[in-house]
DNA sequence: CTTATGACCTGATAGC
DNA sequence: TGCTATCAGGTCATAA
């Protein structure tokens, strides 16, 4: 998906929406909303996806994000939770320009000054998620998250890092456990850090945990700036794509020759997902 | 409790 | 050209 850069990159093209009223709300697919209860009959699906829980009427006073989580707030208190998935988008169209035609574009929120923004989701591992005010989401949707990535304090990684012998790779890509990093991320983290994936996570030593805490803000905040990583679908709301996938160091390069000591890059499964790291820098 | 596995979806690409 | 297999930025429920 779009992991922290991307939706921090989606957030800021958004923030245009703050302060504009939503006069009307499209659902072509009530399914993407609260997509957990999947499971409900029609009827209930109908009532969890009505114009009102999606925030029409109000007027957008804030955007947040946590990890890769965004949330959409209105001046009355009611919030969305926006998650993207692996495939989601927001896009925005300005007054006199639609969105589309897109395909699977779900939701489509009109605003006062005559432009629009839409919730687009191919593969619908993404969704919607309303609630009666920002409080609510945080605490039924965003409890379970560790600590902001881009913010991570070396203290608190270390105690989260302290209770799991799982692979660092695999402990970091644990949104409980820190909040926004993704396979590309961790991948391009470990490599900074001069850290193995494979390591596992309690074993790590206070010096090297400082450095990852180091690593992680280090390479999060190059890749915010470059507008987040584009490796096909990717766009931030006005439709531009990123420019950090030119500086993946390691991240897509299995095979390819360590940029700093040459050695050719290792590519392997971790759990479950490719993983590519150099043997040499990284211990 | 922690950890592993399959399921959920579509679309792009590689290989035959 | 057209078929099938594989893979992809991520969670989530369930099983071990």
């Amino acid at each position: 998906m779009p992991e922290l850069p991307e939706v921090e990159n989606v957030r800021r093209s958004l923030l245009p929406l703050v302060g504009r009223r939503i006069v009307d709300v499209r659902i072509d697919r009530s399914d993407v909303i609260e997509p957990t209860t999947r499971a409900r009959s029609p009827r209930a699906r109908a009532a969890v996806a009505t114009p009102d829980r999606l925030l029409a009427g109000g007027v957008v006073s804030r955007l947040v994000r946590h990890g890769k989580h965004m949330a959409i707030e209105a001046t009355d208190g009611r919030a969305v939770d926006v998650q993207l998935g692996m495939s989601g988008q927001v896009l925005i169209a300005p007054p006199g320009q639609q969105i589309g035609p897109l395909t699977h574009l779900h939701v489509v929120w009109s605003l006062d000054d005559g432009g629009s923004f839409g919730f687009r989701d191919p593969r619908r591992f993404g969704g919607l998620w309303p609630a009666a005010t920002f409080e609510d989401l945080q605490k039924v949707r965003w409890a379970g998250l560790g600590p902001d990535a881009l913010e991570i304090r070396a203290e608190v990684l270390r105690e989260r890092l302290s209770h799991t012998r799982r692979p660092i790779k695999v402990a970091l890509m644990d949104q409980g456990v820190i909040a926004g990093l993704g396979n590309i991320y961790v991948a391009e983290a470990l490599f900074d850090a001069g850290i193995s994936p494979l390591r596992p996570a309690e074993r790590l030593r206070p010096a090297e945990v400082l450095r990852l805490a180091e690593g992680i803000r280090r390479v999060l905040e190059a890749a915010v700036a470059a507008g987040g990583s584009t490796l096909r679908d990717y766009v931030n709301a006005r439709g531009e794509q990123g420019e950090f996938q030119g500086c993946h160091l390691v991240y897509g390069r299995g095979g390819q020759s360590c940029v700093r000591c040459g050695h050719t890059l290792r590519s392997r499964p971790i759990g479950q997902r490719a993983s590519v790291w150099c043997n040499k820098c990284q211990r």
